[in-house]
DNA sequence: CTGCATCCGCCACGATACTG
DNA sequence: CAGTATCGTGGCGGATGCAG
């Protein structure tokens, strides 16, 4: 284990990232967020998950409060996802880290290729 | 691989939370945004995480161009890092979720205790 | 002190099959 | 369509040992 954590903030942010910070809920929040409201089908053919992944997720959004769940028991089942509020708000950030992203994936890249170009050209000399 | 992905950016952004969306990069970020320079030890002792995991995400960070190492080549070697100015821009969205998550926290503590409580007085019945 | 290599447990995640 | 249950695997991440 890891201890001696000098470090307070870094314990709860850490715990605060555990929790909804992984890709799946930050993928599905920009989801809800740009189209307002997803079927279960809907989410996932528009992430690329699998269905586990996505029931598991959804349910510990909604656990936590940050999407909702309207449930239809229409002989197709049919079940609607949407940002509560407080996912609404957490948007924002995710918002943020999103596009930061877009804009700095080349940035990555382009640092990568010069990393490994260099790495490559001295294994070993000065 | 599972998708039929509709959402280009989802994958764009999915691949750079890939790389830079781990739970130890996001904290070195914020320490070093923090102390502006740490050693090696220092980070280690800082965040409460093992020397692997250390040396394997601040080689990808700095891969990534992330964090810059320097190192001196004094008889007991030392080696700082620091964040290059493209970290110091991922560090703005990143303090902005870690904002966000620790005025968040209490919601959704408050929210998963509802959620379970409701779960566990409605296990079957109407 | 800084770091790499190895071994290994663990669980996160995906694939699949089944139910309602 | 929406979801659960089961199983198998990859790799994350910790512990240890070694080298410069």
């Amino acid at each position: 284990m890891a201890q001696t954590n000098g470090c307070p903030d870094c314990q709860r942010i850490n715990e605060v990232l555990s929790r909804v910070g992984d890709r799946w809920s930050v993928l599905i929040v920009i989801s809800l967020a740009q189209y307002g409201v997803l079927r279960f089908n809907e989410l996932k053919r528009h992430l690329g998950i699998s269905q586990r992944m996505l029931s598991l997720t959804l349910r510990e959004m909604e656990r936590d409060g940050l999407v909702s769940r309207t449930y239809y028991p229409t002989i197709p089942p049919k079940v609607e996802y949407a940002l509560t509020p407080l996912g609404d708000s957490f948007r924002e950030p995710v918002t943020a880290i999103g596009l930061w992203a877009l804009e700095n994936l080349p940035n990555i890249d382009s640092a990568r290729a010069r990393y490994d170009e260099d790495a490559e050209k001295e294994p070993k000399s000065a």
